[in-house]
RNA sequence: GUGCCCGUAGCUCAACCGGAUAGAGCACCAGCCUUCUAAGCUGGGGGUUGUGGGUUCGAUUCCCGCCGGGCACACCA
């Protein structure tokens, strides 16, 4: 970067601060740029910081800070203001320099080094494969998937990766509900129970099993039924007891049933991430932490730890020893292990790996979850702090004024296909990113669906699909751009949004940790704002070649940061709309 | 009942880890296209930041109490 104002102006003031108040040598120099222009480029609030620690007024300590200031040329005023603020305006060359950082620095502009490098994992949707993804789905995976490219632009070598719950009670119940909708399509009609998988697509199955084995899988409903007890009585009794029945009658048959719901529904996943730009390095087998011993492992290490006591026939882990609410059981009486113990053997192997940051997004519903998670990593000698979990709050969705229910086991839910299809992957990208992760959403379907433009990503869009009009109408070399002269820059709008385009690797480091790429939309609609507005006020392909040259870089700069934030958002930046 | 998240313009949301006169969009009102894309721009009205205290030179921000909304409190995942 050739030109740093902000580390300039820090340097000046260090400079200062050293004959006023050499004792205070190693205060933070905090450079802030203000809201409003009156304020100036940059404020610095060190005055009303070292007040307290001088015991002196303010805007003395100011004044004479600003008396001691060396001299430089890319200042043009400073001034005390307020409270005790030091307010600099700097000289017109001093903002637009970042115009040729823009064009030379291409797509890494904005891009730095706060990672260092390290090895960040974001696991993120890891939805049960137990049916396709719905609304709320696409938010933790829009989250992710943006909050994954930030990390990277910010110097992480990151990692992304869906934990697939294949092993549990869930899938089984998946497995019996594609059985037995099987069976009544064999027309060996049993009655299908409320706790079961509702939806269509159970029946889509198995009307495909039915299509390739006929009925080679059909048992008679009183077979079936011989050894069940009822559902009115236990549900959940009632529904281990078919799936036991099912084994039982099924027989290998039975292996198939269960690998097949679970490659066409991981399937089905697999592809509407795909196609929402959603992308993951690793897909985790929780099943695979069974096969390969993991499980067993990570309990025998609490076990040898002292942390695991025997209590009415099942393994306790004593979470309470680490800040919990209770203890919790990794092994039930039966001999099955937990969800929770699979998870302690998943995060132990994370930890493994290397990592040196683990973040796991989780809906808001998990939060209760994380003090027990983090005791077991204690537990294990894991250093818990190198784990960050990101809490997504849910999505509601509305037809208008009227709330949309949901029910996952009733197979009454909006998916996230269906929501592509109707508002499109940008759209819907970008709303999701116009909330942060811990404030619920609602998701009006009307307003998505109706293209209006309440939706600011055309906002944005059509900033870029502007400038590559203009710069298509011109019919130049943009790369060449980059050595405009850029001196012709005077007015206010353009001074503004160079302003702003320096900015934008600021917004990425303090998005990058705050875990908030949302904040990355709302700096998009800002610097589109800029744009437009100079753009009606100003024409760009003006006669003087000069003037027209620095005005072209100046927009090609924009076009440049606006490809690279929507880039992280995982949004098109179309040259024509 | 306990824990977590959230209460900001009529509506939907911001606010740079304590800063200056709390900002946008939508909606409403008044203007701007024979000129690089009007999915745009310009101007206007709109607020006791749920509420009551506390800390501070300074609070939407931090602490405590209330009120209201959401979520979670399994040998489910």
């Amino acid at each position: 970067m050739a030109f740093d104002p902000k580390s300039h102006l820090s340097d000046l003031l260090r400079a200062a601060l050293k004959s006023v108040a050499p004792l205070q040598g190693d205060i933070a120099i905090l450079l802030e740029r203000p809201k409003q222009a009156s304020h100036g480029d940059f404020a610095a609030n060190l005055a009303l910081q070292l007040a307290k620690l001088m015991k002196a007024n303010p805007r003395e300590i100011a004044a004479r800070l600003v008396r001691e200031l060396p001299l430089s040329p890319w200042v043009d005023a400073v001034e005390v203001a307020g409270a005790g603020f030091i307010n600099f305006r700097l000289a017109a060359a001093a903002k637009t320099g970042v115009v040729k950082d823009i064009l030379e620095a291409g797509t890494d502009y904005g891009r730095n080094s706060l990672g260092n490098g390290s090895k960040v994992q974001v696991e993120f949707v890891s939805a049960n494969p137990t049916g396709p993804l719905h609304v709320g789905h696409g938010r933790g995976a829009a989250y992710g998937a943006s909050l994954a490219s930030l990390l990277a632009f910010a110097g992480f070598a990151v990692s992304r990766e869906y934990y697939v719950n294949d092993a549990g009670r869930q899938m089984d119940i998946l497995a019996l509900s594609c059985w037995l909708r099987y069976l009544a399509l064999c027309d060996e009609q049993l009655p299908f129970p409320g706790n079961a998988y509702q939806g269509d697509y159970v029946s889509g199955m198995a009307q495909q099993i039915a299509n390739a084995h006929g009925k080679r899988h059909v048992h008679p409903a009183a077979a079936v039924l011989a050894c069940v007890r009822a559902a009115k009585d236990d549900a959940d009794a009632h529904l281990d007891d078919l799936i036991k029945a099912a084994k039982d009658l099924l027989g290998e048959d039975w292996n198939y049933f269960h690998q097949h719901v679970l490659a066409e529904q991981l399937a089905g996943c697999r592809a509407d991430l795909e196609e929402f730009g959603v992308h993951f390095d690793v897909w985790f087998s929780e099943r695979s932490l069974y096969d390969t011993g993991m499980v067993d492992k990570a309990v025998a290490a609490l076990e040898k730890a002292g942390h695991i006591y025997l209590q009415d026939g099942a393994k306790w882990f004593r979470s309470t020893a680490f800040g919990d609410e209770k203890d919790r059981v990794v092994q039930r009486d039966n001999g099955l292990f937990t969800y929770f113990a699979s998870d302690i053997a998943y995060h132990l192997n994370k930890f493994e790996r290397g990592f040196d940051r683990v973040v796991d997004v989780w809906g808001a519903d998990h939060h209760g979850y994380i003090q027990r998670v983090r005791g077991a990593l204690t537990a294990l000698h894991c250093d818990e702090s190198r784990l960050d979990v990101a809490l997504v709050q849910f999505v509601s969705l509305w037809r208008g004024t009227e709330k949309v229910s949901m029910s996952t086991r009733a197979g009454e839910y909006v998916t996230l296909r269906e929501l592509r299809e109707e508002v499109g992957n940008d759209s819907c990208r970008f709303f999701y990113m116009l909330r942060k992760p811990e404030q619920a959403l609602d998701f009006d379907l009307e307003l998505a669906k109706s293209q209006s433009n309440d939706n600011p990503v055309y906002y944005v869009q059509y900033a870029h699909a502007r400038v590559s009009s203009v710069l298509l109408a011109w019919g130049g070399d943009v790369a060449k751009l980059a050595g405009a002269d850029l001196s012709p820059l005077e007015g206010e709008k353009e001074l503004a949004l160079a302003a702003r385009l320096a900015a934008f690797p600021e917004v990425i480091a303090d998005a990058a940790r705050d875990y908030a790429p949302h904040a990355i939309a709302f700096y998009l609609k800002d610097a589109a704002a800029d744009f437009h507005s100079y753009y009606n006020a100003e024409r760009i392909l003006v006669e003087d070649t000069a003037q027209r040259t620095a005005r072209l870089a100046l927009a090609a700069a924009l076009r440049q940061v606006l490809r690279n934030g929507l880039a992280i958002l995982g949004v098109t930046a179309p040259e024509s709309m």
